[in-house]
DNA sequence: CACTTGACCTGTCCGC
DNA sequence: TGCGGACAGGTCAAGT
């Protein structure tokens, strides 16, 4: 799934194109994916106006007017994607060819929200891992996935000594699951976890009790260099994910190890991205680069 | 408590 | 071409 940065673009792109709107009706054809009981749903969600739209960890929330508030988690396949004008729109025509949605709703359509001016958002989640749900604003910051979560990692207060200090309640496993531990930081997937250890030069399968403070400050900056690449270019679009507009995101064409098995690395043209399982994710990295611990 | 593995789903790809 | 198995961006529950 979309992780803190692909998230992040999608949060943008609401931002800009929901809030103020007012919400007439919506429908949802998977159980799971919005479990609310549809009376909650008549009295907060429809009726309601958009407020806001925040992002915490890889956790998209929309703020209503009516004080409670829609959680979405995208989870692998997720996506949320506004259409102007209702079902007659030709989504994509006339985007570059990078746009991945050619007509909503579709096979993978689980909600679908509809708006006063007829524009629309769909939540699409092909493997219906994700799903949306209302609760009380006041009630996110007791969810149990909020109240264990670990800091921000693009913010300002989020140091390399404090990432040293989240590290050290996983300092048996390997680096490559602790950093993957939304209660050490908040964000990082198996794509972004590949890249800021290459970046950082340490191998995935090193036990955090092995990773030096020097290699945990370069773990660090990369971390954070290829989560603010990633926003910058859109996100990464491996397979499934697009923005809230449908359109993909770049940042796979500046990967220089995830899912680039057989291809050199860029720091030795002569040397070839090997693919390894780490803490049962499929892992990539330049055996040079990471020797083997 | 720390750690690992399987489960949740659908779709695609790869080898036989 | 068909079929079985492995695998895919995430998290949780249950096991050791």
């Amino acid at each position: 799934m979309p992780e803190l940065p692909e998230v992040e673009t999608v949060r943008r792109g609401l931002e800009t194109r929901i809030v103020g709107k007012t919400i007439t009706k919506s429908t949802a054809t998977t159980e799971k994916s919005f479990p609310n009981a549809p009376a909650v749903v008549q009295t907060f969600l429809h009726g309601a106006h958009i407020i806001a739209v925040r992002r915490r960890a890889k956790v998209l929330l929309i703020d209503l007017s009516t004080n409670y508030s829609l959680m979405v988690h995208l989870k692998m396949t997720g996506q949320l994607v506004f259409v102007p004008n209702g079902a007659e729109e030709r989504f994509g025509a006339g985007h570059p060819s990078d746009s991945l949605v050619s007509q909503l709703p579709d096979a993978s359509t689980r909600v679908t929200i509809v708006f006063a001016d007829d524009s629309r958002l769909y939540f699409n989640d092909q493997r219906k891992f994700g799903w949306m749900k209302l609760l009380p604003t006041s009630e996110i910051e007791h969810e149990p996935f909020f109240a264990r979560v670990g800091p921000e990692p693009l913010e300002d207060d989020f140091t390399a000594d404090v990432l040293w200090q989240r590290l050290q309640r996983r300092k048996g496993t390997t680096i490559k699951a602790a950093i993957l531990d939304q209660t050490v930081l908040a964000g990082v997937g198996n794509i972004y976890a590949d890249e800021g250890l290459w970046g950082a030069k340490i191998h995935p399968a090193t036990r955090v009790r092995d990773v030096s403070k020097q290699q945990v400050i370069a773990l660090w900056q990369a971390l954070r260099e290829v989560m603010f690449l990633s926003i910058q270019k859109g996100g990464s679009s491996n397979k499934n994910y697009v923005d809230a507009a449908g359109n993909k995101g770049s940042y796979m064409q500046f990967a220089n190890v995830f899912r680039r098995e057989g291809l050199p690395c860029s720091r030795h043209p002569d040397v070839l991205i090997e693919k390894l399982r780490v803490a049962g994710r499929g892992t990539h990295i330049c055996p040079v680069c990471q020797p083997a611990p």
